[in-house]
Formats: C-alpha cells, structure tokens, sequence
DNA sequence: TGAAATTTAAATGTCAGACTTTTAATTGTA
DNA sequence: TACAATTAAAAGTCTGACATTTAAATTTCA
C-alpha cells in the first residue's frame, strides 16, 4: 500500500508523522498498537528508512509513540500518562513565558485565578494527606536559614498541594504548568524576612480555611497572596529602573 | 569541543536532544540564536549527521526550533508563540483525555471550573467584540436545522470568547485545551432541540450578565451550565448501559 | 521428558558517504 | 548602478551497511 502525502512543501518527515498522529487522534490507531516497521512505513510513504525515522522521533517528542528494540519490537502507540502530560505541559509553560514579554502580572493573576478554582474543591475534599503537606511545608518557611532557591521550592510544593487537594487530576495536570512555569519570574524576587513573614501568614490562612472547608476565605487569602506577590515584583522592577537610570547618569556621555 | 553524554541507555538522539532543550529552558541559548550547522553538531557531539537531524527533529516537533535551508540557513531556537503554544496544549490535552478513563463528570469539572476563574475578568473588560461573538453565536444555536457537529463547534467558539474577554493571554492558553479537549467528549452526546433551548438561555444570561458587569450572575450560570451538560451526559451513558443490559440478555448464552 | 544453552531472525540504533535542493552572498557584465 | 550568473553553505534525502537488542525457535544434554 502506497500512502501519498501532501505535494506542497517540502519536508517529508513532518508529513509522516502529521499522517500518523492525526491517525491517533482521530482514533484510527488505539493504544498500545504497533505501527508497522521502519521499513514497511518507508515503503508505504515512498520514503527512505532515515526519512520515515526522523517522522518517529518527531512523535516520540511528543510521549505519541514508544519504540522497544529487538525481535517483535517496534513503534507502539504510547497511552499519554498524567506524568507524561505534565511534563510537556510544564515545559511549554515555561517556555511561553520566558521566551514572551508577558508581564508578571498578567501570569501572576492567571496563576491564582486557577488556584482560586481549586479552592471550593480542596476544601470541599481535603484529605489529610494534603494538609499535612502544607503544613509541613509552612513549617519549613518559617525556618529562617532557608534559601531563596528552597523557599521557592517549598512555595511551589505548598501550591501544588492545594490543588491537588481538589481532587480532580485534570485540574491538576492544566494547573501544574501554571504553577511551575512562574518559578523561574518568582526567583527573580528577594523575598526579604519581612516578606516571607506575611506570606507565611497567608499560607497559613489557606490550610486553616481548607481545613475549616470555609472556601471563600480560601479564595480571599488566595487574592491577597496575590496582591502582595504583584506588589513585591513591581517593587523590584522599580528598584532595577531606578538603578539603570542612575548608572545611566554617572555613565556620562549625554549624546543628545 | 567535544561534549559528552550520559553513557547510560542507549538513544544518542533523545541525549542531544534533552542536552539543546535544557540549554534552551536554562537561558543559554536565546531566541533566534543560530545552532552550529548538522555537521558541526554531529562532530561536537561525536556522532553521526542523521543522528544529529533525529534530535533536531524532536526539537521541532516541541517548537522548540526551526529549520531554514540554503546558505546562511540551520537551525534557530523558536519563539514559542501563542499559537504554538495554543496547538500543542490542545493535542496534549484532547489525547490524555482520550486515552485515559477519566470520567466525563471529573473533566466537566475542571473545565467549567477554570472558565468561571475567568468570569470576573471577563465581565470586568468585555469588549464588544467579544460580545458580539458569544451573541452571534448564540444567534447561530438558535437555528433549527444545525447539525450536531456545527452545534458543537458553535459551542466551542462561543466558550473561546468568553475565555478571551478576560483579556489574560495565559488564561486563554490553558483554557485552550481545557475547552477543545473537551469537544470529543460532548460530541458523544446528542442534543435534543429541547436540551439545546435550554443551554441557549444560559448562554444567554452568561452574555448578558458579561455584558451588565455581574461576574456573580455569570459564574452561576456556568455552574448550572456544568450540572446540565453531566446531566445530559449521565443520561447517555445510562441509555448506553441499558442497551448494553438487552442486547447481552438477547444474546442467548447463559454461562453461569 | 524437560530444562538449560544456543542459534536465529527481526527489529531498531548508528554510521559513512553521496547526491539534491534551496538560499543568499559574491562576482561579473551591460 | 542595476541586473544576471556563479558559487558556497546548509538542510533535505537516499542507499547501503553494520551494530545491538530481543524474543522466539532450536538444539543439547541430563
């Protein structure tokens, strides 16, 4: 059976694997199958062996496709994990905003409005495992040794928890790359003694809340975290500012 | 330079591959920065040309780069747009849903759940462009003769706007794949003309309320909304359950 | 007979080298 | 100066070979 691709632009590896993955999602492939050998698919295509490998890295990029070596081995539809999804998720969120001048807070209120989403359920289903996570996480807050680097590590642990709390993976998996993507802006803030003090507060107004199932106080710490998180971050900007503007001024060249 | 690897599991590919992507993600590689040519790679890493294209490959396929022929061409890290974001977020989420039991109640959920995260914003900076949208289509579900696939698709557009007009970039990226991954699923589901008028009145009083700056009014609806549609869905499933029941008792075969 | 060791075949993984096509800079010419 | 031809660099593709892995099939031996 010969298979013909798109006659247009060149680049026939990308054609392969958009056939086979379309085929997936279309649900013309079911998990776990094998697609036929390498060089079957290059025969079917009317392509080289290294042209039809090139598509199937391409969807191995994408968690669509494992291959397993040796006798009865092969290219098998791959059912796409939770784990999997998260990582590809996080990823591209990351990404998104690093590479993209999305401003602080414009990525800050989407993380919390999500967050804020989360709260009815977590608080409606909070087991003790969760809470026991956040606590344990505020507790190592408020150690005042820790570094930056872990105090953001155990933010985004006490996130995490929160949300899964909810009880709903899908909610987790879409919030996962919301929470983690903002790390990397979060690790841009010095969070002075004073600073982690209050969220600290606040972090412990959410378990309380969860705990007590009372969500809109959830939701309203929620804002509040946001709030102060926006206005430490703006803060910051402003001290870069003022700091270029100065070492603009004793630069002096004042080509005009 | 010659640059090592793990000297673990085999895959060269997926080695140089993860070796560009972490360089990427940790900065060391800015946007439109230029890869040294196939060749160069191939030797910097000590392998071969073709292996070096089936790392660069699954590198394309995240977006992560793009490739450009003729002198001066090779291959530079991407900017990963909104639209690229926007396409792999919905494919990751539409397979994880489509390939893993998760039940129509569990994804309802978190879909309507982030969607009322963005009521409040929306009907904070509703734009009447988006407003004219929602009412259009609310417009285009009111005609009798629409197909079920045309009323989904209508359903899909209509959610897309009332996410936009939150005016949150990143909101409406992760609210992407939540609302199109969803679309297979409410496909299952046949819209009787009565299940349709009743859907048209919320979507009615969510483009309203947008419109009267009543982000409370709005978030009920969408609750009302999502009890509806699992409703619907429950009933689809029963009906399947029971037609499954007859046809298993019709089928003769009594192995007790 | 049965279990362990060996062989074998079918895949993917990797390599080397050649050729094709595209593209932009350079050079030559009117 | 403007336009055309040349050229070189790079990705895209192909062929054919060899290496490695793996599980089934076969053989060997107690």
């Amino acid at each position: 059976m010969k298979t013909d691709l798109e006659t247009s632009s060149s680049d026939l590896s990308a054609q392969i694997a958009k056939a086979i993955r379309d085929a997936i999602v279309e649900g013309k492939l079911l998990v776990d199958e094998r697609l036929p050998s390498e060089a079957e698919l290059a025969e079917q295509f009317n392509v080289s062996r290294p042209t039809v490998r090139e598509a199937l890295k391409r969807l191995a990029a994408q968690s669509l496709i494992r291959t397993q070596r040796g006798a009865f081995g092969g290219a098998f539809i791959n059912r796409l994990s939770y784990e999997d999804a998260y990582g590809q998720q996080i990823t591209t969120s990351t990404l998104l905003l690093s590479m993209n001048t999305i401003s602080f807070d414009v990525a800050c209120e989407a993380r919390f409005a999500m967050e804020r989403a989360c709260a009815p359920f977590a608080a409606e289903r909070r087991s003790a495992d969760h809470l026991a996570t956040m606590r344990a996480e505020i507790h190592r807050q408020s150690h005042p040794g820790l570094s930056d680097e872990s105090w953001c590590a155990s933010d985004v642990t006490f996130h995490r928890a929160l949300v899964d709390a909810a009880g709903n993976p899908v909610l987790s998996y879409q919030l996962a790359g919301a929470v983690e993507a903002m790390q990397p802006l979060m690790n841009m803030i010095t969070f002075t003694a004073r600073n982690r003090e209050k969220i600290i507060v606040l972090h412990t107004t959410i378990a309380d809340e969860i705990e007590n199932q009372k969500p809109e106080k959830v939701e309203h710490a929620l804002t509040d975290l946001s709030t102060y998180t926006k206005t430490l971050a703006s803060d910051v900007i402003k001290a870069r500012l003022q700091q270029k503007t100065m070492s603009d001024n004793t630069d002096g060249s004042d080509r005009s």
